[in-house]
DNA sequence: TTTACTGTACCGACTGGACGGTTTACAAAA
DNA sequence: TTTTGTAAACCGTCCAGTCGGTACAGTAAA
């Protein structure tokens, strides 16, 4: 995808850019519709092109799902590391990057949705479900190396997780001001435990 | 349901008994198989009857789907009814009720594997999701009345559910001491908040 | 500077299987 | 003899994946 800004001196798409295409329409049905109407004709549809060319970009059903959430996953990380960056490395940066990310993305209905799809989709594919193990694996990891104590690190880590899974299936979420309240608060007793 | 004990005078099951039986093969095969496994078929022959024989106690899938969701809820509800009597009316029972009972269901793996498969079915099934969101209404209204300060009550609820959370799809859960000493936090938080 | 060939991107009809739900027939208890 | 419960064949739809084919860009020998 380097250098994609040349916009096509040829005609052609690049294959980086129909596949990017495809994630992007994949999505959309994900929040309009949901898990179960993600279907390849759909989601080829949705992106401007037959199936047989979605299918040419990936070879099943299982690799699309696969290179979705790889996809969201680095949206969600790069977003990450910018903030990490905004908090410079005092003790629990790692940690307030963390919740500003989270809170920032399950805020917004379309993200809510669309992970709220994501986390079911797991439960249908074993590799995706695996790839977010991982993935919380390694947050765990940078969540007890992050310069706090670690059982308090954590048990924030899943005060931050329990805030996102009751906004993202709207599970008795906290009110405007209550959720101003739990953020500062999380940021506090991050302070707190260094 | 009330005094199934009479243990069959007569030969027939009752409808109530057939239910239960249905419940719990639908649930064994969420566990070990998953939600893409729950056929009507594949529950009728696991709950040792016929397709037609399942489909007299339910209509369609969806009212299975639901029958199962409010099978389950009762059973968590009728432990945290259990816990809170346990717990007296000291401030701050409720939640620590809450605190218990999630953890020890979450525990299970079965149990844990079943609740991942049920949360699953929520995206498709929007009338199980209804339910699920009204329990959580409902639960976090009790949160903000147990005699906690509001805030702290919610934000320790959220850091259980947290926990099950993690617990459910091991996302980077505790290991046995970090649980033991989340739990024993939890529990001092409450006192601390009341 | 045509011609022949190769690889990339894409199309769309088709197939085979799964699954929800219907229908019809039947059995046994009340 | 009606109500309750069970069985099993069957129907229609949906959908993942296959496959033969097209369009076109680049390349290189003729």
């Amino acid at each position: 995808m380097q250098e994609s800004t040349r916009e096509n001196i040829g005609q052609r798409r690049t294959a980086a850019e129909t596949r990017d295409l495809i994630f992007q329409a994949a999505s959309q049905i994900l929040i309009d519709e949901g898990l179960s109407s993600l279907t390849l004709a759909k989601a080829a549809e949705q992106a401007g092109l037959s199936k047989g060319g979605l299918l040419y970009h990936f070879p099943n059903k299982v690799a699309l799902i696969d290179a979705i959430f790889e996809y969201h996953n680095d949206i969600f990380e790069r977003r990450l590391d910018e903030l990490c960056a905004e908090e410079g490395h005092a003790p629990g940066a790692w940690l307030k990057a963390y919740a500003r990310a989270s809170v920032e993305q399950i805020i917004d209905e379309d993200t809510a949705s669309l992970y709220a799809s994501l986390f079911a989709a797991e439960e249908k594919y074993a590799s995706a479900h695996a790839k977010m193990r991982q993935k919380y694996i390694d947050w765990q990891d940078k969540v007890e190396n992050c310069g706090l104590d670690p059982n308090w690190a954590m048990l924030i880590r899943l005060t931050v997780d329990g805030l996102w899974f009751s906004e993202m299936h709207q599970y008795g979420p906290p009110n405007t001001q209550q959720r101003d309240w739990l953020i500062t608060q999380i940021m506090e007793l991050v302070d707190q435990h260094q």
